[in-house]
Order: structure tokens, then sequence, then C-alpha cells
DNA sequence: TTCCAGTTCCCCATAAATAGCGAGGTCCGG
DNA sequence: CCGGACCTCGCTATTTATGGGGAACTGGAA
């Protein structure tokens, strides 16, 4: 059973913690608290940065990458297109490939179960915070039961510092569009041509040529489909 | 104080329904524990389309989507770019819209105070859980440090069973690209032109032209921005 | 009141993307 | 072993987007 205080103590610690070495210490604590294996936290930023803590060996961390596993791990081709927490168990391992990676991922220490919560940032961060052991299915099942709640809490503060850290390193962003620019760029983006989109919004095709070059001035794009990219990126306009 | 043991049956009966009826069932009921004026949860998915559910007067709402207020409110607007939880005195009510709007919504019986869990899914769905009520400044703050926790799990929970209903509409989505297309995809979004993409991929520009072509149709896109903007919102590739 | 950001309009030239045709290779699973 | 999905290359013509100039009206902020 988990104690309740030092799980409230470890998120109280978590909240104020200044560093990014905040979020290791925290895992580290809570992987004892919760009598587990591995807690590892990972996320994916906008940019294509990545940040990843937690305790698996740096052994398989390397292999991982070297292997470009990114690309065939189950649980992040799965989490990727589901809201809800996952017990790896429901993920689907029935290609050779994702097989053979879970008995390499074995081979280096990872637990034989796991629990993986994703969660989103605003400008299309992905995390994810996983729970790993080994058992067997039914005291795994329990657990999950028991602190299932928990978890996706936990990931919740993770994420919220993880991204309170990366703010901190590009504040430049989040310029806004004009409401004309916006519709611009919406309706480019839903598929509409120039003259289209200039009929849409009853408009001239060059005084819509000035909005989408405005826009993508504003979001320092290259051509209107990185303008469109960016905008959807940083959340101005709805896909 | 929140009888816990109501609580986690409200969860639980939510966690069971089949039905859209059972988020409102689940509100009222979540209301009442909580002692406070209003609950709303609303979202928007990857195509525009809204569903919302709450305890708010008929004639806000309809007032609110008449004077075309998502664009104005405060709480829509900062919720979106940001990834907390937050109370609306934190947000922006300096402009003079912002300022109307928050009378105006006074008017109508909306609480005077607010906090609002901002909650994401896999593919660009943006939702608000809200809990609003009309009480002095120490009163909410104490009552979000008793139940912001639960609020949050809440909002999850809330958004799962969304998600559940959304995606029963909608299994046709989710055909994925090869690996080339997400590159061209990838490079395209970023802003470089064909003849870059196609030597950065070390390719002829006609095989290129081929992959988008080929990315556009299986996304079923008219042009490039708009197979790079549904590349973005299905989660295919990262921006 | 002045000033700036936003909205609206026009022509012309060039660069880029789209559309049409076809063709040969690999690699995987039924 | 064969079909299908994937990767690769070539040609030409048309449509579309982008860039370079300039100009006027609006309404809210300093």
């Amino acid at each position: 059973m988990v104690n309740r205080a030092e799980l409230d103590q470890i998120l109280a610690g978590l909240e104020k913690t200044e560093e990014l070495e905040g979020l290791q210490k925290a895992i580290v604590s809570l992987r004892r608290v919760f009598g587990i294996d591995h807690i590892v936290y990972h996320w994916v930023d906008s940019a294509g940065e990545q940040y990843g803590c937690g305790t698996y060996p740096l052994k398989w961390i390397d292999h991982y990458s070297e292997k470009n596993y990114l690309r065939v791990d189950p649980v992040i081709i799965g989490c990727y297109q589901r809201f809800h927490p996952i017990d790896w168990k429901r993920l689907d391992w029935s290609s050779k490939q994702a097989r053979q990676f879970f008995a390499d991922a074995q081979s280096f220490g990872v637990g034989n179960q796991g629990y993986s919560i994703p969660v989103r940032g605003p400008q299309g961060q992905f995390a994810l915070f996983t729970a790993s052991h080994n058992c067997d299915d039914a005291t795994w099942a329990e657990f999950i039961e028991q602190n299932g709640r928990d978890l996706i809490l936990i990931a919740h503060y993770f994420n919220r510092k993880a991204l309170e850290f990366e703010a901190d390193k590009k504040m430049e962003q989040s310029r806004s569009l004009s409401p004309r620019e916006i519709d611009a760029m919406t309706l480019l983006a839903m598929g509409y041509s120039r003259p289209q989109v200039a009929h849409a919004l009853s408009i001239s095709e060059h005084t819509l040529r000035v909005y989408i070059e405005s826009a993508r001035f504003k979001l320092g794009a290259m051509n209107t489909t990185h303008a469109v990219a960016r905008a959807i990126g940083c959340g101005l306009i709805v896909v």
C-alpha cells in the first residue's frame, strides 16, 4: 500500500522545484513509494526536441535510440493516437517487429508489465508517463486498480512542470494573428485555394494575399504551407 | 467538505455510461457534491464540431454563441495556450471587450469565480472543464486548494468519455503514411519548398511529387497545404 | 490628435506547384 | 510465388502562388 503522506510530499516538492533535475529526483522517490521497477517520463516538444527522465538503464536508452525504436515501439505508436492511459498488454504486439522489440526490452531489464499515460501540451507537445514492473498479470492489474488515478495526476503534474521549463526557453512565440488572417489561414488549412478563400471571405484575391503575407511574416514562415503548419502548431487556428 | 464516497460513485457511474446524457447527469451530481453554482464541460473536435454540457443557463449559452463570444472569452483564449488549470482571476481581463464580456456573463448568472482546466485529445481536440461559483476570493481559493486535484482527475475522466463517443463516430480516419511520405510532409510543414525537400531527401523532384500526391490522396486533401494541415491534425507528423 | 494596426483595392512578372502520361525496382505477407 | 504497397526516375503543359511596386479608409490606443 502506498504511503499517501509521502506521495503528497513528493508532489509538493515537484511543484516547487526550479530545475529539471527536480523531475528526476521526484521519479526516484516515486519509484520507491510505489515499490515498482521503473518510472519514466518522456516528452517531445513542438520543435521535435526530446527530453526524458526515468529509471530505465542507460544502456537500454542508448540501444533504443540507436535502433530507432521510436518508430517501432507499440507504446509510442499506441499512445500517440489515444487519450486514455493504457496497459501495455492491451497494445498491438502482433507485428514481428513489435515482439522482437519487446524481447529486446526484456533483456535490458525493462519490466514485463507497464502502464503508460499520454499527456498533451498546448503546442502539440506529447509526453508519456510510464510505470513498469516485473510481475504477473493479476498483481499488476491490482496495482493499476489501486494507483491508476494517482498516476494520472502525477503525469499531469510532471507535464505541467516540464512545460514550465520549456516555456522559459521560448517566449518569443505566441504572437497572435488578426481575425481576417485567422479566417484566411483557417480556410487555407481546410484545403481551399486562394481564389476559393477570397470568394468565401468576399474579398479580392489581392487582399487575401496581403493577409497571407502578413500572417506569414508574423509567423516567420517561408510559405503558405509553413504558415498554416505553424498556425496549427501554435494553436492559433483549429484544424 | 466533499463526500468522497459519493464522488467515487459518480466517477464510477461516469465510466460505465454508454450515452452522452451520462455526462450531463454526472455534472448535475458533481455540482451537488461540490456545492457550487456551475460545472461545465465543453469540447471542440478536430473537425470544428462542438459539444457541451453543464449547468449554465440556456439563455447564456444562446447569448454566448449569438454574440460570437468564443473569440472574446478570456477563458477560452487563455486556456488554449496553456496546459495547467487556471483561476479566472489570473486571466487577462484588461481589454474592454473582456470586461464587457464578464459583466454580461454576470448578468446571466455565471459565477464571479471560476476555475478552468484545459484538456487535449490526440487529434487536436480541445476541451475545457470549468467550475464556477459566486463567492469571495478567499472562499474560492480555499475551495480550489481543497478540490483542485479532484477537478483535474474529473476533467480527465470526462474527456476520456467524450472522446470515446467521438471515436465511435469516426473510425475511418487514422490511415497512416509511409515513412517517405512522412518525411516529405514533415519537411514541407517546416517550410521547405519542393526542390529543397527533394534535395534534403536525396531524391528527384519527381519522386517527391509522387509522395506528396500519394499522401494527399491518402489524407483526402485538396492540396499540399491541406495535406500538411491534416497530417498535423491527425498526429501523423510532429510540427 | 496623431499614429499604428487592420482592411481593402489594382497591375504585372516570375517562381512554384499541379496534372497528365509511363516504367522499373524492392520487399513483405497470403 | 504472386499481388500489393513502397520507392525511384523521366518528360511536358497548365494552373497557382509569390514578389514587387503603391494607395486609401477605418477605429482604437498613446
